[in-house]
DNA sequence: TGCTAATGAATTGTCAACAATATTGTTGTT
DNA sequence: AACAACAATATTGTTGACAATTCATTAGCA
């Protein structure tokens, strides 16, 4: 699923995947804000690595909807309009449910575990608010249960969503409130499919989806709904 | 929507866009047969750009999942495995019984008139052979419809699934018995839409893309299950 | 013969210079 | 002062050459 680079920084030269791999971190921990211009050679020198590198790397970054690019108009962080936040998390829903509906309950005690692991890291690192890990873990916990659906495509358009959704949700990470919720939400998740309640599953997984949500759109406080993607 | 591009060959230089658009006629009309390599320079010479561009163009195609690529070992068309198969139209009908259950209803004049037109001229193109025609129409009729829905997202993640099964679906695009029913299909969704019946319409709409599947398992008929999309 | 290692051709990956385009700043006219 | 035309700068797009990698063939050896 989600393709990591095995062993980073080995000295081995950086490759397209790394450079990847930093734009989208520095877009998801705000470094790079929405509807900033990113200008090739200014990444190309901050980075250390060509433009060129830089150039393949938007083309990536627009296809995973992290960017937008116009010709010869440059690349910049996508910004989502109120609309368009609403749409995605619409459909983010409609995935999750399916996802959860397509589990075979009860679930057997190898996914049970491996899931209790990662919670209880999960829960340890909340409480040393180590958030990057927070955030690692908690996509791990979730396609761990998304995969359990048994459908790689979905899978796919899931990991497809959260990607796009990174930086709405990571406004939810640093918050302490939901951060509690969100561990006791994973807790009864767990419980349901030990339980084999396929339809209280399904409910809860889409009602954690919603809380980051609302977190997101109050820190955008009045919402001024201009931009428009525009494709040329 | 499906971003064409107006103009075409105005004499003006060929843009990534026009050489993404000729590879992907290449592979959905078979000049190109899955699994099968592509070359960079072969293809640069082919169609007289840059390697470039042809480089490029491979990356756009591998996100809309048309081409496999392994670092050093180039680009092939991909190569749905059985099961891949299977995935993709669960998630295509869970996606379009999603749009068929969003639309409102009763439909509005305006879109009724436009499915009509669309329904006459496809109709037309059917009874004149005219394959591409009707693979163009058959597009517009269904997205027609998709966009109803009112959620860009959702539009946007069927165009995908549409791109990625195209060389599924234009199996049956040149066989006459599916032909036939398609119009019917079409007729009796039209149908539905004018009465405001939401059960039927989604459950033609979902009925509609089976058979095209089918034909397609036939046509691989023994399937040998080999390949798979490696990550590197 | 059957296996491994070395060679070479084919192909992809990377780079740096150059061309085309957009943006900004300046000047001159009314 | 307002506006338009022009010039200068900043940025992206394109190209061709070269480096690195893979793949197929052959040579060497037991």
């Amino acid at each position: 699923m989600a393709q990591q680079k095995q062993e980073k920084d080995t000295a081995t030269a950086p490759d397209l995947a790394d450079v990847v791999q930093w734009i989208k971190e520095e877009i998801i921990f705000g470094r790079l804000r929405p509807r900033e211009r990113l200008v090739e050679e200014e990444l190309s020198e901050r980075f250390g690595v060509s433009r060129h590198l830089i150039r393949a790397a938007f083309a990536d970054l627009q296809n995973m909807g992290l960017v937008n690019r116009r010709r010869n108009k440059g690349a910049m962080v996508r910004d989502f309009s109120a609309r368009e936040v609403d749409e995605i998390y619409e459909m983010r829903s409609v995935l999750q449910r399916e996802a959860a509906m397509r589990i075979a309950l009860p679930a057997g005690d190898d996914l049970l575990e491996k899931l209790e692991a990662i919670h209880a890291e999960f829960s340890s690192a909340v409480e040393n608010e180590e958030l990057q890990r927070v955030c690692s873990l908690n996509n791990e916990f979730h396609f761990t249960i998304f995969n359990a659906a048994n459908n790689q495509y979905l899978s796919d358009m899931l990991q497809r969503i959260w990607t796009e959704t990174l930086g709405i949700r990571c406004y939810a990470i640093g918050d302490p409130v939901w951060l509690k919720r969100a561990r006791g939400d994973h807790a009864q998740i767990i419980e349901a499919l030990r339980n084999g309640d396929q339809e209280q599953l399904v409910k809860l997984v889409d009602a954690h989806i919603w809380p980051a949500l609302e977190l997101y759109k109050r820190a955008h406080g009045g919402w001024h709904d201009t931009r428009r993607a525009a494709a040329e």
